[in-house]
DNA sequence: CCTTAATTTCAGTAATTACTGAAATTACCG
DNA sequence: CGGTAATTTCAGTAATTACTGAAATTAAGG
């Protein structure tokens, strides 16, 4: 890990040990944190040269972090190389990560609780599973909807409801007093 | 996997699928599924039994559930057996879960962060770099903030923030006009 | 205390995941 | 269209993680 200053170095390595505590690799970490600190697009040489891993170790990390929509990738003229870069704003990142993390962690299990509660819907025997699964099922989703909600504010009020920070209860008593809660789910 | 409906098989697979994606192994994911549905606590046997694992592994799968908070042990009057279940509420999982995500997940990069932050602040040639893990830093305490205000709810407020759902916009919106805005993060 | 049931530890092994280098493919340039 | 730079694929290997059975430890009951 050549020219980098050992601050930096630091961070990097941390990303690297964190990655797999996050579902990524070592690699995956490593080149994400060096992409998100790097002043400019760099291409695939170039985070081989730095992190010193081999070529196609950063071919396959680019690509996992593709299909995260971590980074994206673009073409420099004169020059057929292709250059990767993250968002500039945290905020479009931090996005994104629960869009796939959702996808990834949430979505299937609640496909799957939603099957097997038709599955077994028949069976009196498993009335103590079902009201279990149940339980889950409807807490999923309430916190799949949660974050769809998140998802759809636009920056400036996904960046409000960010600073809320201890505000949160205060907001539950105003709403409280102006009824305008939802209505239970069905 | 003996005794078990075909459909409760089929949630205890998946929970040993998802384990990996989760930060935990399959036998893990299996184990606790396993304890989630169980009508009364089980003792490692009857779970070895179950699951067809072996007794160590169940051994060491139960250890690790026990440091993630998310099975409680029990004796039984006459048994020197130890037995083992998960919480009743759906929503004691989640905030326990939410508790360990973030010990192991966020805090230490926050802490990471801050670190490297002092140590590079008197090197002007990293201003960019600098600026980087400024914004990663301070969307991170953000986030923590704002899991810190949700763990302090009583049960009841978090469930009535829970079913806000498609709420969130308009929530914004009062906020926005009572101006009990925090200040911005120093 | 001693016995014995229950649990844990741990060294060895199995299974999975990560990484590499060489070969194949892709795509840009004249 | 070639020619070549760049990227991807993939089979082989390395590293890591998961699992097992036997031995050690713990702890309850006489």
């Amino acid at each position: 890990m050549k020219n980098l200053d050992p601050s930096i170095q630091a961070f990097i390595l941390h990303f690297g040990e964190m990655g797999s505590r996050w579902g990524i690799n070592r690699t995956v970490g490593q080149i994400y944190a060096l992409l998100y600190i790097a002043e400019a697009p760099l291409n695939a040489e170039q985070i081989t040269d730095q992190l010193g891993l081999s070529r196609s170790n950063v071919s396959m990390g680019l690509k996992e972090l593709q299909s995260w929509r971590l980074v994206q990738s673009q073409h420099i003229p004169g020059d057929r190389k292709e250059y990767f870069s993250t968002p500039e704003d945290v905020l479009d990142i931090a996005t994104t990560l629960l869009e796939e993390k959702r996808k990834r962690e949430l979505d299937p299990t609640l496909s799957l609780l939603r099957q097997t509660l038709i599955d077994s819907s028949a069976k009196p025997e498993l009335q103590h599973a079902q009201s279990r699964l149940t339980d889950m099922c409807n807490l999923m989703e309430q916190v799949s909807d949660w974050s769809d909600d998140l998802l759809k504010l636009s920056r400036s009020d996904l960046q409000l409801l960010l600073r809320f920070g201890n505000k949160v209860p205060r907001l539950l008593e105003m709403k409280d007093k102006l009824n305008i809660l939802p209505k239970k789910r069905s």
